[in-house]
DNA sequence: GATGAATGAGCATTCATTCAT
DNA sequence: GATGAATGAATGCTCATTCAT
């Protein structure tokens, strides 16, 4: 766990003993739940430092600001998401892989649901992390580089597939695909249209499949 | 960061004389400048009436804080974009629909320019205001607002040339064209990958043909 | 109705058209009735104005500032008191007084009546003139003027009983009077204690009774 | 003017060090100056943090808001006054009641000269404080509370001697000796009228003995 | 190392009053 | 005379950050 990426000019510590180590868990732990519930900008140092049960000075010894902490957790999630696409990649691609059709629909529905259970699980929080991205251009950068792993891992599927995938721009269609169910599990998950959800995912589904695969 | 959870309809100034619609459109066009060029959480009332040469207290006789203006600058933006778009929709469909795999490329294309385009002149501030729609209930709520006169435009467009649409649930497609469109100039217009923008053009019209118009 | 007591450098205008007469009535009438729902710091002089429908600066033609208002309204009110209490007494001292024990209780009862039925009528604004007389010298100065030709028709009653009323002293006697039927009012009024109405008023018709009259 | 209106619970700083302790003494006494010289609402929490020497800050750290140092002045000199009347009482009970008319006089006089002595104290400050009482539900429910502790001494004293008491609702009696007391002393210290003390403290103590006792 | 007291620049907002039209 | 636009000093309050203990 490299000490706060981009920023950070020289203070911060670096917890070595058991103790520390829990301590800065639990301010993680704490901001996370802070961030969530009443957003980055409607939580302060104090709210965080006192919801760890630490003192604020305690807070600014392993953070060199709010930021920090913030920056921590988007890797910390990010990291979560590309372990589980990872794991299920690995899989399914011990399994035979018999009909294109079906495992390009697995794909989709792959992303889909791993990106929507992830959303599920963090909405709240994501929501922070993408306006923070477009806000902040240290945020924004180490959004882009959690995201790259992610499309490194879709580029990688769809190179096991390759025979069967229409396009031929795997980095382009990786891309693509990882923004388009990023924002259409948005649409889904904070119901920003009236449409059903239900309705809204067949149609993301057929977009997703006409776009990778040909008509069977 | 007490600021008032509904817009207060009690006590903002609508100018009645020649003198007030300028003041109030020199404190947006100065509101706009700064939001643009700072972002809006670095853009204090105090420097919107400063800009506009007007006093603090002049600012806050037309709006009642500093998200009225931005709210304001919104619905001006998007009502743009979509007289825009309509304009072109009109002048589109008196031409005769001959090629319906063309007059397809045309939409994309159309989508895709248009929303293009208006990024291109306001792309900072959309940025803000993606943001803010992420972060504020309210903004939020008019952006919505706003994009659903889009996507209605998009409905009625599909309508148009229904015979030669693959899908037929209007209203989730149009929302996802939007989305999709919106996104993928998003990731154009600010480089957040290092693909070439050609390339993911490319992809995007690719996936939107495939997806509204069957093989020719 | 002579002009701003106190202050007023040199400034409002004095009404002598019709029009003018009726703008400023307007314009108190309204004071009064904020100053009374909302209090003197919480009505600000655009509320006056816009409840008289009239300009910010037509407030400010008439008045010179928000303190003025207040004083004119002051002077009404007690205008008000003295001229019932002055008609009481009129009325009063025309019947032949046969029992003077009686006729105590009667003068009692009157100062009781009188005020309780004024602060019944007034008590929010008077519990805003009580507590600006205490904290502003001229609004003390108006409250003590007009106070004064209440303790002078007390006076002028004790004079009438002379040979009844038990003590010599009328001008400290009619000061503790008034003032004491002042705080008690605003208790009875008030609520202030758990203690209800009638003991209280009983009590303080003892008190005064023995104070006045010699027992019988 | 939005100041919070129930005592915020949520944020005052309960100090714990020593140093804390004595921050906020000297807050609450350069508070207590400001008030007394020149008034609650011409003092603000900026002034107080500079005459205490902090800054600004550290006042809002201990204090939500101006309204609550008020508080815990007000709570402060009540208390003050009720321990002082508590002792005397314990001191004259200790003596033995021997001529009932005299001690009713030393109750009076008591009464009296414990008042007027806060005054002498503090009578700038009463002022504000009785002020404010009369436009703040929250000063007035304090004042209440507080007033309701000397009023329970008094009905101690009254049951102590209530053979020779001529009255027998003490409570409604105590808080009418109460008020009529403190709207007495008030007129004395602040001199309202052009009646001279000797003359008004004469009647005064008349109107209270020849209320509590009998004629001998 | 940890604590929490202290800082003070910074911001949103109000309002009595003036003055050009 | 009346209007309402404009003013700007003043105020209450926040919070990231520092630092003495």
């Amino acid at each position: 766990m490299k000490e706060a990426t981009v920023f950070s000019p020289n203070k911060a510590r670096i917890p070595k003993q058991k103790r520390g180590i829990e301590t800065k868990e639990k301010i993680v732990k704490s901001a996370t739940k802070l961030f969530t519930e009443k957003g980055y900008h409607q939580t302060n140092a104090q709210q965080i430092a006192a919801s760890a049960k630490v003192a604020k000075g305690t807070f600014y010894s392993y953070f060199n600001n709010k930021k920090e902490v913030f920056a921590e957790i988007i890797e910390c999630i990010f990291r979560n998401i590309s372990e589980k696409v990872l794991l299920n990649f690995e899989l399914k691609t011990y399994k035979n892989p018999a009909d294109t059709y079906k495992e390009a629909k697995n794909l989709a529905q792959l992303i889909i649901n791993q990106t929507l259970s992830e959303y599920k699980l963090n909405h709240k929080l994501l929501k922070q992390i993408l306006a923070m991205a477009l806000l902040d251009k240290e945020i924004e950068k180490i959004r882009r580089q959690e995201e790259k792993k992610i499309i490194n891992l879709l580029i990688l599927y769809m190179q096991t597939y390759k025979e069967h995938i229409r396009t031929s721009d795997f980095e382009a269609a990786a891309l693509i695909l990882l923004k388009f169910a990023e924002e259409m599990m948005h649409q889904i998950k904070f119901k920003s249209s009236g449409i059903e959800n239900k309705r809204l995912i067949k149609e993301i589904e057929d977009m997703i499949c006409r776009y990778l695969l040909p008509e069977n």
